[in-house]
Formats: structure tokens, C-alpha cells, sequence
RNA sequence: GCACCCAUAGCUCAGCUGGAUAGAGUGUCGCCCUCCGAAGGCGAAGGUCGUAGGUUCGAAUCCUACUGGGUGCGCCA
């Protein structure tokens, strides 16, 4: 049940007969037609902007496109009152008979919101992605719990959502924690190393060192490289994603596909992919202009290879391949997104750090390439998270040497408390992240407001078992209670925004209004028991009465799920 | 120099394919509660939505220019 699509499916309805006795001249286009919570509840509890909509193509005036409108609706069972207010709105209260049967109908549905919307359409969302250097860190975990949770999002608006990961396998990064390991390998051996710059000297590639001996004994000590290079190599990446895929499990993300970027090398499939732009006249090779402003010190003018992504909206043409003859870093990237497309996907995301924000439209113009312009890419930046402990910077550092890691945040908080938390924001704003505030138990922090607001609503639920009652017919008249269920009402609705944006934080807000509306009910039963919704001597009331709460914890739930939190049912 | 992102209450931030008197938390001020329906409640004050134009019946929202902050800018991924 979708009460707004529902009511606009009644005013449409109303307009197409209008059309027929009339009133409206023919092939109007409804689809501007928009039916709202309106902002100022005095206005009634959903509005219409149809006449505004319609008034110019229809060539009347909107008041009075309004009243008629406003006539064929009132004829509904379900319109208690429509008025026409302001420039031309239709306002619209419904009876009060709407509301139970809202509440009824969430009872009736535990996946009430759920959404077709996206009709199977199938979406490859893509995050992480981290270098597998070592553990993932803050940053890394809001790109997880962002990517996560929009994949969610779009499932439960009916897409068909594959949630990928692509290793950075194939560059000069990997050489580097090779080189890393291979030192670790040396000590554990009984060597003295020294760490110089270029190599990662985390503590958490120690183990992966002693794992290499015990694997292969003394084989490469005293080596060259030309020995041991490809081998520690692919040791030491298995290793690291091994830590990865750990800490994704911490966190609760479970990555459908792995892509191996090194997978790309040696195959010809990057070489499919440059040919297929060539076959569309997209790579040439030329010079560049050097960037103006500041010059890069050993700037000289260079012919390399180049991909015209001029052409599909990028500032300048970008080189994909060295001129040494080997890839730059874009040509595997292509290949993979060449990769992605060719897997049937009818949607790309991409998830990066807003430190790539510089990428997003060479990118975007390689899928609009490959794809001949029919697979659109949406590539989402998460920024930066800072850190705090009571309002202080914070500093943490158990394994890693200089940053803080997924696993410090998790350890500290938990998974479900920094989901949520990295979800208050919209990805595209910086995030505050005070560790003292995300276990604090009062209403300014909103995992615990919104958690709360479902233990309190299965503690009346439990309360109610002991009596022997489960939720029946809901009866709604109180102000309060009538609220919550308006805010039920808008969940469907809150979903497909979301999704169409792309943006989860706005389940998080939501879940956040819900709980406030549902908590303010609440207190007001302190002062007039007639609204609790135990009533301990009246058993029949009380199962009427706690339909609102149970209906009010299977969206909290669904809504939590989405973001991948564990809804709570007591505090303790 | 260019590109992208951001600018909303003292502070931190929401704000729906453009809709009515721009919201929440926190802080400030006032009143109430101290009852385990505990982990507070009610109310008030507080805004030229960075600036200036434009489009529109209607702009925080779309367009242009500017100001301020962040990020990035050829053989690093």
C-alpha cells in the first residue's frame, strides 16, 4: 500500500474526466501532477498541485481548474474535505477511516514500503574498492556503509543490485607491499630491516611475513627479485584481502563479486576494450597542453596515446598508455567498466573518495563510450570523515601507525552504531564522528533516539502478550497518534525518493522523524493514560492500541535493515 | 589558470521531479517533571537560505556571473 500513489491514482482519475465531460481540453500531460505531505499540517494532510500544474497548458485559470477538481474528488469515500487554498493548491484531508486502515494494512504487509520501482532493472554499484595495502580505514568505512547501504536501498526499490569490489591488483602499489612483505619475510627470518621510504612499514604485515616463511621456508631469502617477486606478490595481496574481507565482515558488507584488476593484464581484454573505442574513432595520439597555473617542474610536451573523452563531455583528452608503451592507470579502469557493461548491467555506480572527484568524468565518458550512451554511470563521493572523542580530534592508532582503522571504529562503537552514524550525513558533506557521542543514550544521538523508539514500541508489545492480546483493529483519533501514522504513510514514498536520488542518508532522517513523532506520542501518555498503549483493565482497547506501535517497528526495522542495522527490541 | 563539490538559525545539519508562513538537533531563555510510560517534557526567541542578476504563476532548489571554503589537474593508482 502506497497512500500518496493511491491518492494521486485518485486525482488523475478525476482529471482524465474531467477530460472526458470536458472541463479540461485533451492531451494534457499529468505527469507534473504531484500529491505531497504539505509542509504546514493545518493544510490538511496531503496537497495537490494539479491546477498550478495544469492551468497554462489547459488555458484556465488554476482556482478555478481547483474547484472542479476539488468536486469530482470530495466524491471519493476516502476525501473527508478538499479546499482549494493559496495560488491554486487543493488540500486535501482524508477520513479518518484512512488511517486505521494504513495502520491495517502495514500490519498485514511486514514489507510495507517495498517498491517495484525500479521494475528488475539491473544495477552494478561498486565501492571500496580499496588498494589491498593493509586494513581499511574511516575512510574506507564510509565508502562501505554509503555503498551498502545504497545497494540495499535500490533492492528494496526493486532493482536487481550486484554489490562489487574491484581490486587494485595490477599497479605498482602491489610491487610496493610485495617489497613490504618480502622485508617482514627477512626478519622473521632473524634479519635486521630497515623500512626506507617507498615501502609500507604498518605492523600488520609482520604476520603476513611469518605466514611466507612458514610457507616457503628459506626459499627466497638472500634472493633477487627476479625470484621471489611475482610470488610474494600474489601472496601478500591474497593476505590482504583476507584482512579486507574481514573487515567487511566486521562491518557486515558482503561483496558480490570481486574483480581482480590484475585479471585484466595479460588477457587482452584491456586491449577489447581500447579497441572498441578505436572503433569509434576515440583514440589518437597527441600531445597535451600542459595545466596552467602551476607547472609541473619537469614538464616537457610528450605524444602518447590518448582517449577523446572531449567528446563525451570531459575537459581535456586522457592518456591511456605510458610512454614507455605500458597503461596508465584509466586504461585497466576502462577495461573494467567495459567489463561491466558487457555483463548486461542497465545502471553503473561508482563509489569513490572525494579525493578522486577529479576522475568522475573521464569516466563517466568512457561508460557514455563504451556504451554507445546507453548505460548511464552515477558516481557518488564520499567525504572526508573526521574523528572526535567528546569534541576533541582523536587519535588512534593500534595497527596501523598513522590512521585509524575500520576495525578501531567497530571495536569501539559497533557496527550497527557506525552505520548509522556515517549515514547522517549526505555523502557529499564532510562528517563529524564523535565516538563519546555515538554511545551516548540521549535524544541528540540519533542511533539511539531512533533504537529506542523500536524497544519502547516492543516493550508495549510485550506487555501486551503477557495480557494475552496481539494488535488488532486500529482506532485513531488523538492528534498524536494520528501523526505517526501520517509519517507511516510517507515511507513508501521516502523510499523511492531515496532511491531515485541515490541517497540513503534520507532513510536514516526519516527513521529519525519517525521515531520523534512516535516519541512524543509517547510522553504524552504520561499525562493522559487514556492514550498509553497498554490499557492494563481493557483488553480490547489495548489491542487496538498497539497496532500503531507494531506498525511503527516493522518500518523502523525495514528502514534499519536497509541501512544494515540491527533493530534493538530492549536497551539493556 | 581550469574542473568538480560545498555555502541555510550562535553551532552541527535536513529540506521531496521548483510549491504555501524555510525545519530538526544542540546552545540561549522561561515553565513543568524527579511518576522506572526511566535514559526528561512543553514553550519562546533566533534566518536578506554567501552576493548580484535571470527563468517561472511560484526559487534555498533551475541558469549566469561573482565572493568564500574544500578537492583534483600529463608517464601515481
Amino acid at each position: 500500500m502506497n497512500l500518496f500513489a493511491d491518492i494521486q491514482t485518485l486525482v488523475i482519475t478525476s482529471l482524465d474526466a474531467m477530460v472526458a465531460e470536458g472541463a479540461l481540453p485533451e492531451g494534457l500531460d499529468f505527469a507534473n501532477v504531484a500529491v505531497e505531505p504539505p509542509r504546514d499540517p493545518a493544510h490538511g494532510d496531503m496537497a495537490t498541485n494539479a491546477a498550478m500544474v495544469l492551468a497554462k497548458p489547459a488555458g484556465a485559470k488554476p482556482r478555478d481548474i481547483a474547484e472542479a477538481l476539488a468536486t469530482h474528488l470530495a466524491g471519493d469515500p476516502r476525501v473527508a474535505r478538499a479546499e482549494v487554498a493559496g495560488p491554486g493548491f487543493l488540500n486535501l484531508r482524508l477520513d479518518a477511516s484512512v488511517w486505521g486502515g494504513l495502520v491495517e494494512a502495514v500490519l498485514a504487509d511486514e514489507g510495507y514500503g517495498r517498491s517495484t520501482m525500479g521494475q528488475g532493472a539491473r544495477v552494478n554499484v561498486e565501492y571500496v574498492s580499496a588498494n589491498p595495502t593493509g586494513p581499511l580505514h574511516v575512510g574506507h568505512t564510509r565508502g562501505a556503509v554509503f555503498g551498502d547501504a545504497l545497494a540495499s536501498l535500490l533492492d528494496y526499490a526493486g532493482h536487481d543490485v550486484t554489490r562489487e569490489y574491484y581490486i587494485n591488483d595490477g599497479g605498482a602499489q602491489v610491487d610496493v607491499l610485495a617489497r613490504s612483505v618480502y622485508l617482514r619475510y627477512l626478519e622473521a627470518h632473524g634479519q635486521e630491516v630497515a623500512f626506507e621510504d617507498g615501502t609500507y612499514p604498518g605492523d600488520y604485515l609482520i604476520e603476513v611475513g611469518e605466514a611466507l616463511k612458514s610457507e616457503v621456508g628459506d626459499a627466497f631469502v638472500g634472493k633477487g627479485e627476479e625470484v621471489w617477486l611475482d610470488a610474494v606478490r600474489s601472496f601478500a595481496t591474497e593476505a590482504m584481502m583476507g584482512l579486507i574481507r574481514e573487515d567487511l565482515a566486521a562491518l557486515g558488507v558482503e561483496i558480490d563479486v570481486f574483480f581482480s584488476e590484475k585479471s585484466l593484464y595479460g588477457t587482452g581484454r584491456i586491449e577489447a576494450a581500447i579497441e572498441d573505442l578505436r572503433g569509434k574513432n576515440l583514440i589518437y595520439k597527441g600531445t597535451l597542453e600542459p595545466p596552467k597555473g602551476k607547472l609541473p617542474e619537469d614538464w616537457e610536451p610528450r605524444e602518447q596515446t590518448l582517449f577523446k573523452s572531449t567528446d563525451y563531455g570531459d575537459d581535456v583528452d586522457r592518456p591511456i598508455m605510458k610512454s614507455d608503451g605500458s597503461w596508465t592507470y584509466f586504461a585497466p579502469d576502462i577495461a573494467y567498466h567495459y567489463d561491466k557493461v558487457s555483463r548486461g548491467f542497465d545502471q553503473l555506480i561508482d563509489v569513490f573518495g572525494a579525493d578522486h572527484g577529479g576522475y568522475v568524468k573521464r569516466m563517466k565518458a568512457a561508460v557514455a563510450a563504451l556504451s554507445a550512451n546507453t548505460v548511464p554511470l552515477d558516481v557518488k563521493l564520499t567525504q572526508l570523515v573526521k574523528l572526535y572523542k567528546n569534541g576533541e580530534p582523536f587519535k588512534m592508532s593500534k595497527r596501523a601507525g598513522t590512521f585509524v582503522t575500520l576495525r578501531d571504529v567497530v571495536d569501539e562503537v559497533g557496527a550497527g552504531v557506525t552505520r548509522f552514524i556515517m549515514l547522517t550525513r549526505k555523502n557529499d558533506a564532510p562528517l563529524d564522528f564523535d565516538f563519546a557521542k555515538a554511545l551516548e543514550q540521549s535524544k541528540d544521538n540519533p542511533v539511539f533516539y531512533v533504537q529506542y523508539a523500536n524497544a519502547r514500541a516492543h516493550s508495549v508489545l510485550r506487555k501486551a502478550a503477557d495480557m494475552g492480546v496481539t494488535p488488532g483493529v486500529p482506532a485513531l483519533t488523538d492528534p498524536g497518534e494520528l501523526a505517526v501514522a501520517q509519517k507511516l504513510a510517507e515511507w513508501p514514498r521516502l523510499v523511492e525518493i531515496a532511491a531515485r536520488t541515490h541517497e540513503p542518508h534520507r532513510i536514516a532522517f526519516y527513521l529519525y522523524d519517525l521515531a520523534s513523532e512516535f516519541h512524543a506520542l509517547w510522553n504524552k501518555g504520561n499525562d493522559q493514560p487514556e492514550l498509553r498503549f497498554v490499557q492494563e483493565s481493557d483488553s480490547p482497547a489495548t489491542s487496538g492500541k498497539i497496532a500503531l506501535p507494531k506498525a511503527v517497528s516493522i518500518v523502523i526495522s525495514s528502514g534499519l535493515g536497509i541501512l544494515g542495522v540491527t533493530p534493538l527490541e530492549e536497551m539493556r
